[in-house]
DNA sequence: CAGCTAAATCATAATCATTACTATTTAGTT
DNA sequence: AACTAAATAGTAATGATTATGATTTAGCTG
C-alpha cells in the first residue's frame, strides 16, 4: 500500500474514525489530487460510480471530516467547493500558485507574514491565504488573452 | 448626491449601461458596504423589499456586470458569493485583513509580489489574493477560542 | 467467533442560491 | 412622440449541498 495512504488511514485511526470501504476508496481517489483541485460534486459523482447508490450526505460529510483532520484542503469557488489532497500534514503555511489554464497547483515557500503583521497592531492573526493566479511555465509557452474596459 | 455614487453612475454611463431606478438603488445600497462583505443573496433579499417582485436574475446579473466594471469585489464562500463595494477604482492590489468575528475588512498595503515572482520562473502571474483572518483590534479585546486534534 | 453498540451509511426528499427563458417594459435617442 | 436595443418581470428549472430517519457495519468485548 502507498505510504501516503497508510499515513492517512493512520490519522483516521488515531481519531477513532472507522475505516470503512467507502472511506478507504475516498482516500484512494483523493490521493490522486495532490497538485490539482477537484470539485466536491465531481468526487461525489465518482464515488457514486464506485458505489452505486452511495449517499451524497456520506460523501460530503466525509470530505468535511477529512478536512478537519488536515487530510484535505477545501477552497470555496462560485457555487462549488473544491478539494485537494494535503500531502504534507505538518506543513502549515500554504501559499499557492494556481495555473488558470491547466489548474496545476504549485506550493510557494517564503511567508511575508511579518511584513503584514506590523500593519495590524492589536489584531490577532489566526490564518491567512496567499494565492497567485496566472499561467504556469508550460501554459505560458502556448497561450495569451486580453480584455478592456473604460473607467 | 454622494460623490462616490456619482462616480459609479459615471462609470455605468461611460460603458453605455442604462441608469435604471433598480441599478440606482442597487448602487445606493452597495455603497454602504465599503468595508464589509455582504452575501449576494442578502442583497437580493433587500432589493426585493425595495422592489417587490424584482427578478432574482436582474439582481444577480447587475452585480456581476458591476464587478466586471470594477465597481464591486466578489468573493466566493461556501455556498455563497459575497460582494463588497470597491471605493478606490484605481487601486489594483487588494490585500485584506478580514475580522472573523465582526467581518470588518481592512486594506493592507505592501505587496510581497516580488518575493514570490522569483519562485515562479517562466510563469505568467496575472493576479493574486492575499488575505489574513483573525480578530481585529476591537474584537481581540473581548474574545478567545481553541480546538485540538491528534495527528 | 457470536453478539453488541455506537458510528457510519443508505434512501429519499428538501433547501436554497443561482440561472434560464420568454414576454413585457423602459431609458435614452431620433 | 416614436423607436429600439437594453433591461426587467415573472415563472420555473437546475444543481450543489443538507436534513432526516431507517438500516447496516466496524471494531470492540466476552
Amino acid at each position: 500500500m502507498d505510504t501516503t495512504i497508510e499515513q492517512a488511514v493512520g490519522i483516521l485511526r488515531r481519531n477513532q474514525l472507522k475505516i470503512t470501504k467507502q472511506r478507504q476508496a475516498l482516500i484512494d481517489y483523493l490521493v490522486t489530487y495532490k497538485d490539482h483541485y477537484v470539485a466536491i460534486s465531481e468526487v461525489d459523482e465518482h464515488m457514486r460510480t464506485l458505489f452505486p447508490g452511495m449517499s451524497h450526505n456520506t460523501i460530503y460529510r466525509n470530505v468535511k471530516e477529512f478536512e478537519t483532520l488536515g487530510l484535505l484542503e477545501l477552497k470555496a469557488q462560485a457555487n462549488q467547493t473544491l478539494v485537494k489532497y494535503q500531502c504534507d500534514f505538518k506543513h502549515q503555511h500554504h501559499h499557492h500558485f494556481i495555473c488558470s489554464n491547466c489548474g496545476k497547483v504549485q506550493e510557494l515557500d517564503a511567508c511575508p507574514l511579518d511584513a503584514f503583521e506590523a500593519q495590524l497592531p492589536g489584531c490577532t492573526i489566526t490564518g491567512h491565504r496567499i494565492e497567485f493566479y496566472g499561467l504556469c511555465a508550460d501554459c505560458t509557452a502556448k497561450l495569451g488573452a486580453s480584455k478592456s474596459l473604460s473607467k
